[in-house]
RNA sequence: GCCGGGGUGGCGGAAUGGUAGACGCGGCGGUCUCAAAAACCGCUGGGUGAAAGCUCGUGCGGGUUCGAGUCCCGCCCCCGGCACCA
C-alpha cells in the first residue's frame, strides 16, 4: 500500500470498478427510509465543467453517499436541460444542429462528473429534448390546458431583438434580457401563457412548509408581491369647464352625457380624505371615453401625452429617479368619502399592468403623489398625524400641538412625506382620531356596505409567458382549426415531434421558424378538418418544471411516471443549486407540482423539501485601468485582459480581482486540470473545506496543497496502524488506560460531529473535525513503542476514519479499505459508524474559572464532582486566590462541566 | 427606498449566552540534506513584560446579564435581490 496519497495510482482504478459493478444504480428497498438528493438540472455547456460546478455536485454527492452508508434507499440522478436558447444559439454560432451537438456536450459533462467521482445513477439519465421525455411535457401542457391554466391571448410582451423571441417577465432584469443582455422591446403578438397567478396565494402560503434559505423565500414572496387593500369605483364628473377647487360656488354647466366610472386600488384606504387628484395610466381604457367628453385642448394634450408615453421604453419609464410627467384630462372624479371633486390626470408613473391601472392620489402621505402634486401645483392635504421624530425634523422647536397645526397648514413645504402606517387620522371627518388600522378596517367595511367596492388582495405576479418563437424547444401540442378553434393534439398522437430541418434560425418577425415548414404546420385534425399546428415552442423552463418527477420512473413508456414510484421518492429531500434560480425555475416547478397535485398525480404539493445554494468559485482575474477615450460601464471596475496580456502590462496598470470562473474571462480551472495536478479526492476535500458551503470561495493552489497534505497524513496514519491492525477489534476486550480511552473518546466524538455536520451541510467543519481527530491519533500510531498496546483502539480509529472519509474522498477511502483487508466498496448500506455516547464521556473535565466574568484559570475536575466540590477546588486554585482574597464573594455561578464564576467586589 | 445575508488575526474561516480565533493557508524558527524541495517538530491577534502574567480585542455607540462574537435598541459599511407595484 502507498504511504502517501498518490491519486494517479488508484483513482481511475476505483472509478472503473464502480462502473463495472453498477455500484451507483439506485437500490429501492421499501423497508428502508428513502432519500432523494438532487442537483439543479444543468444545461450542458460546450465549455464543459469548471471546478465551480463541482462545488454544486460534490456536496450533494457527499450527503447522498453518507445516506447510502447509513442504510437509506437513495435516489441521486442526473440529466440534462437540453432544450432552449443556450443550446440553440450555440448551435447557430457553430453552424451545426443542436441535437447532436448537445449529445456531445452532455457526454462530456458526464465524463467530467465521473472524473471527480460523483455517484450519479446514470441508468436513469435523460435529456429534456428526448422525445420520450418531451412527450410527457406536452402531456402536462394538456393537463394545464384542460384545467384552464394554459391559454393564448394577444398581449404586449417582452421582445428580445437579439434572440428574436418573447421572454417571460422573470427573464427580464432591469429592462434587459437576462440571457442576451439586449434591451427588451414591447411587441403585441398572440402568446401562450400559464395561469400561475391562480396559484399566487398557495405559492406564498406553502413557503412556510419548506426548509429553504430565508433569502430565497423572501425573494419569492417579494416577486409574488401580495398586498391587501381596497378596490372601489370612482365616478367621473365631466363638468370640466368649471373651475376646480373645494370652494367652488355658483352655477355649474352640467354636460353629463352618461355615467362613467373607473376603478382604483389602494392599500391606504385610511388616507382617502387626503385624495386630491386621481391618476390613470396613459393606456387606461377609460381615457378614450374621457377624451370624447372634454374640451378640445384637453383632447390634444391627452393624445400627445399618450404618444409620448408609448415611445418610452419600460426601463426609461420606470426609472425611479425620473421626474414625474403627466397631463390633466379636463375631467374630474368624485371622492366617495367626502363628495369632493378631484381632477383626473394621466401620468406614466401609474402602471397599466398593475391593479386597475388607476389610483387615488394622496400626496400628503405618498412620496410619488407628493412629487407629482408639487410639480403640477395640486393640493396636498395632511390626514395622518406624523410621529414626533418627523415633526421635529420639519418643524423644529415647536411643541407637538403647534407642530401639528403648522403641518396641516404648510405640508407642502415639507421635503418628505410621512408614509408610516402607525399614526392617527386627522382632517378626516368622522374618522378623525382613529388609528390607521381601525380606519382601514372601518373604511373598507363602509365601502363594501355602500356597494362601490370591496377589500381585495392584489398580486404583482403576472401569468407565465411560455411561448418562444424559436425552433429548439418542446412543441406546443395544439392545432388551430380553420374556423379558429383550438384543439389539443390527442394523447395517442403525442409527442408532437420537432421536425428535422436544415435551417432553424429565428425569422425575427415574431413567428417561429417552424411556421415555415409546411409538412409540420398543415395537419388534419381529429375530425378530419384542415388545421394548422401551433408553431411556437415552450420556453426551457417548462421542461425543467417536472424533470424531478421523471427521475422517479425515467423510462416508463406508458406514463409520465408511475404514481407509486413518484410517491415513494417525492418530495426531493435535498435540492442543491445556484441562488440565481430563486424566482424562475423554483417558482415554476412549484407551480407545476401543485397543478399535478390537484390533478391527483402526486401526493406532495411541494417538490423540494429542503433547498441549499452553493457559493461560487472565484478566480483571480486580471483587469487593467481604462485608457484615454475608454469608459467603464456602470459596475465595471476595469477592462478585462487575458492572462497573456497581463504579463506584458506594467503593474500599476493591472488590477487583480476575484471574478466568477467563466470561459469569457479566461480564468477557468477545469476538474480535468485539478485532477491531473492534485487528484480528484484532493479537489473534493478542497472544495468542501475551503469555505462554508453557501459562501463564495477564492480558488488557490496553496489550498489544494493543503488538501493533498491532509490526504497524505491519512494514508500515513492508516499505514502506521496497519502492522498492528486487528480486523476483529470489535470482538476483543479493549485495553484499559487513559490513552486507549482517549482514542476511543476521540473516535466516537468524531463520528457524532461528522455525521451531524454532513447532515447540516457544514462540510468545512466536518473535515476540520477529521483533521483534529487525525492530529490526535496520528502521533500514537507512529510511536512504535506504544502502538502495540493500543492496537485495538487504533484499529477502531483507523477503520472509523476511513469510513467517515468515504463520502468525502471516496477513492482514497476504498483504497484504504482494501488495504485494511476489507472486501468490496464502502458505498453500501450500513457501513456508516454509529457513535456510542458512553464512550464519548470524559472522566476528567477541564473547567474555566472566572472572577467577575474574566478568565483567571482552569481546573481539572472529576466528571461526577458535585457543585460544592467544584467550587471548593476553584477557590483553592492559586491564581484564583489572588483575585478573590481580600474581596467579598457576593455570588458564585457554577455551570456544570463548563465554568465557575466568582462575583466579587 | 424596501427585502434578505454579512462585517471575527496577514488570509479562508471556527465558536447550543459560558476558556474568542478551532481547523487550514501563509509567515517565522528548527530537524533532515552538500544544498534545495518534500516531510516532520515548535511558535504565530495587538500592547506590555526576562518570565509568570497583566491588559486591549469579534464594524461603531448604547443596553440586558454573574458572563455577549452570540440577545435587545440606535447607527455605519459590504454583498445579493427587488424597485414609481398605489
Amino acid at each position: 500500500m502507498a504511504e502517501r496519497y498518490e491519486p494517479s495510482l488508484f483513482e481511475s482504478k476505483w472509478q472503473a470498478r464502480w462502473k463495472e459493478s453498477d455500484l451507483f444504480v439506485t437500490q429501492v428497498d421499501p423497508a428502508r427510509p428513502k432519500f432523494y438528493g438532487l442537483d439543479f438540472f444543468p444545461y450542458p455547456s460546450g465549455a464543459g465543467l469548471s471546478v465551480g460546478h463541482c462545488r454544486n455536485y460534490v456536496p450533494t454527492d457527499v450527503l447522498c453517499r453518507m445516506k447510502v452508508m447509513q442504510g437509506y434507499s437513495v435516489l441521486h440522478p442526473m440529466g440534462f436541460d437540453a432544450f432552449g436558447l443556450p443550446a440553440e444559439n450555440e448551435a447557430i454560432k457553430r453552424k451545426t444542429h443542436p441535437g447532436p451537438m448537445i449529445d456531445q456536450y452532455a457526454a462530456n459533462y458526464r465524463r467530467q462528473m465521473d472524473l471527480v467521482g460523483i455517484s450519479y445513477d446514470w441508468s436513469r439519465s435523460f435529456k429534456s429534448s428526448d422525445p420520450d421525455y418531451y412527450k410527457w411535457t406536452q402531456w402536462i401542457f394538456e393537463i394545464l390546458y384542460r384545467r384552464g391554466l394554459a391559454y393564448r391571448k394577444d398581449a404586449v410582451v417582452n421582445w428580445d431583438p437579439v434572440d428574436k423571441t418573447v421572454l417571460a417577465d422573470e427573464e427580464v432584469i432591469a429592462g434587459r434580457a437576462e440571457r442576451s443582455g439586449a434591451l427588451v422591446e414591447k411587441k403585441n403578438i398572440p402568446q401562450w401563457f400559464f395561469k400561475i397567478t391562480a396559484y399566487a396565494q398557495r405559492l406564498i402560503d406553502d413557503l412556510d412548509t419548506v426548509d429553504w434559505p430565508e433569502g430565497i423565500k423572501a425573494m419569492q414572496r417579494n416577486w409574488i408581491g401580495r398586498s391587501e387593500g381596497v378596490q372601489f369605483s370612482m365616478k367621473i364628473d365631466f363638468s370640466g369647464g368649471a373651475p376646480a377647487g373645494p370652494d367652488e360656488t355658483g352655477f355649474e354647466v352640467v354636460r353629463k352625457e352618461r355615467e362613467a366610472y373607473f376603478e382604483v386600488f389602494t392599500t391606504r384606504i385610511d388616507t382617502i380624505f387626503g385624495m386630491t387628484f386621481c391618476v390613470l395610466a396613459p393606456e387606461h381604457p377609460m381615457v378614450d371615453l374621457i377624451s370624447s367628453q372634454v374640451a378640445p385642448e384637453h383632447v390634444a394634450a391627452i393624445k400627445a401625452y399618450q404618444e409620448e408615453a408609448s415611445r418610452l421604453s419600460d426601463t426609461d419609464r420606470t426609472a425611479t429617479n425620473r421626474e414625474k410627467t403627466g397631463v390633466f384630462t379636463g375631467a374630474y372624479a368624485i371622492n366617495p368619502a367626502n363628495g369632493k371633486r378631484v381632477p383626473i390626470w394621466l401620468a406614466d408613473y401609474v402602471l397599466a399592468t398593475y391593479g386597475t391601472g388607476a389610483i387615488m392620489a394622496v400626496p400628503g402621505h405618498d412620496q410619488r403623489d407628493f412629487d407629482f402634486a408639487t410639480k403640477f401645483g395640486l393640493d396636498v392635504i395632511a390626514v395622518i398625524e406624523p410621529d414626533d421624530a418627523y415633526l421635529q425634523k420639519h418643524f423644529p422647536g415647536l411643541g407637538r400641538p403647534e407642530a401639528l397645526g403648522e403641518y396641516a397648514k404648510s405640508i407642502k413645504s415639507c421635503s418628505t412625506v410621512f408614509e408610516a402606517k402607525d399614526g392617527v387620522l386627522m382632517q378626516s371627518g368622522e374618522y378623525t382620531g382613529k388609528s390607521v388600522a381601525d380606519a382601514q378596517l372601518e373604511l373598507g367595511q363602509w365601502i363594501e356596505a355602500l356597494g362601490i367596492g370591496e377589500r381585495k388582495i392584489q398580486y404583482k405576479l403576472r401569468d407565465w409567458l411560455i411561448s418562444r418563437q424559436r425552433y429548439w424547444g418542446c412543441p406546443i401540442p395544439v392545432i388551430h382549426s380553420a374556423d379558429g378553434e383550438e384543439q389539443l393534439v390527442t394523447e395517442d398522437c403525442l409527442p408532437v415531434l420537432l421536425p428535422e430541418v436544415d435551417n432553424y434560425e429565428p425569422s425575427g418577425d415574431g413567428s417561429s421558424p417552424l411556421s415555415l415548414i409546411d409538412d409540420f404546420v398543415n395537419v388534419t385534425d381529429r375530425d378530419g378538418r384542415l388545421g394548422k399546428r401551433e408553431t411556437d415552442t415552450m420556453g426551457g423552463f417548462a421542461c425543467s418544471s417536472w424533470y424531478f418527477l421523471r427521475f422517479c420512473d425515467p423510462h416508463n413508456p406508458d406514463q409520465a411516471w408511475n404514481p407509486s414510484f413518484a410517491n415513494y421518492w417525492m418530495p426531493v429531500d435535498c435540492y442543491v443549486g445556484g441562488a440565481e434560480h430563486a424566482v424562475m425555475h423554483l417558482l415554476y416547478a412549484r407551480f407545476w407540482t401543485k397543478v399535478l397535485f390537484d390533478e391527483g398525480l402526486i401526493d406532495s404539493p411541494e417538490p423540494f423539501k429542503r433547498l441549499e445554494n452553493q457559493g461560487q468559485v472565484l478566480a483571480l482575474t486580471p483587469y487593467r485601468l481604462p485608457r484615454e477615450g475608454e469608459t467603464l460601464a456602470t459596475g465595471e471596475e476595469g477592462i478585462l485582459v487575458s492572462f497573456e496580456e497581463a504579463k506584458s502590462l506594467p503593474e500599476d496598470q493591472l488590477i487583480w480581482r476575484w471574478a466568477r470562473m467563466s470561459k469569457s474571462k479566461g480564468n477557468v480551472v477545469t476538474p480535468d486540470e485539478a485532477k491531473e495536478l492534485y487528484g480528484a479526492d484532493a479537489l473534493r476535500v478542497y472544495l468542501l473545506f475551503v469555505a462554508p458551503f453557501n459562501a463564495d470561495v477564492q480558488w488557490s493552489n496553496e489550498g489544494m496543497q493543503g488538501a493533498v497534505r491532509f490526504l497524505h497524513r491519512v494514508f500515513k496514519f492508516v499505514n502506521d496502524v496497519l502492522p498492528v491492525y486487528q480486523s476483529d477489534w470489535a470482538n476483543q476486550p479493549m485495553p484499559e488506560g487513559d490513552e486507549a480511552s482517549a482514542i476511543r473518546r476521540a473516535t466516537h466524538r468524531t463520528i457524532e460531529k461528522v455525521t451531524q455536520d454532513i447532515d447540516r451541510f457544514s462540510f468545512n467543519t466536518a473535515i476540520s473535525t477529521l483533521m483534529i481527530f487525525l492530529n490526535d491519533v496520528a502521533p500514537l500510531a507512529s510511536d512504535e513503542a506504544k502502538r502495540g498496546a493500543l492496537a485495538l483502539p487504533l484499529s477502531e480509529a483507523a477503520e472509523t476514519l476511513v469510513r467517515l472519509l468515504s463520502p468525502i474522498a471516496p477513492h482514497s477511502a476504498d483504497e484504504l479499505w482494501e488495504a485494511l483487508g476489507k472486501e468490496g466498496f464502502l458505498y453500501r448500506a450500513d457501513v456508516w459508524p454509529t457513535a456510542n455516547p458512553d464512550l464519548m464521556i470524559e472522566n476528567t473535565i477541564t473547567m474555566a474559572i472566572q472572577v467577575n466574568g474574566k478568565l483567571r484559570g482552569t481546573i481539572e475536575v472529576p466528571r461526577e464532582a458535585i457543585r460544592e466540590e467544584v467550587e471548593a477546588m476553584a477557590r483553592d486554585n492559586e491564581r484564583v486566590k489572588v483575585w478573590i482574597e481580600s474581596q467579598t464573594v457576593r455570588k458564585v455561578i457554577v455551570v456544570p462541566g463548563k465554568l465557575v464564576n466568582f462575583v466579587v467586589g
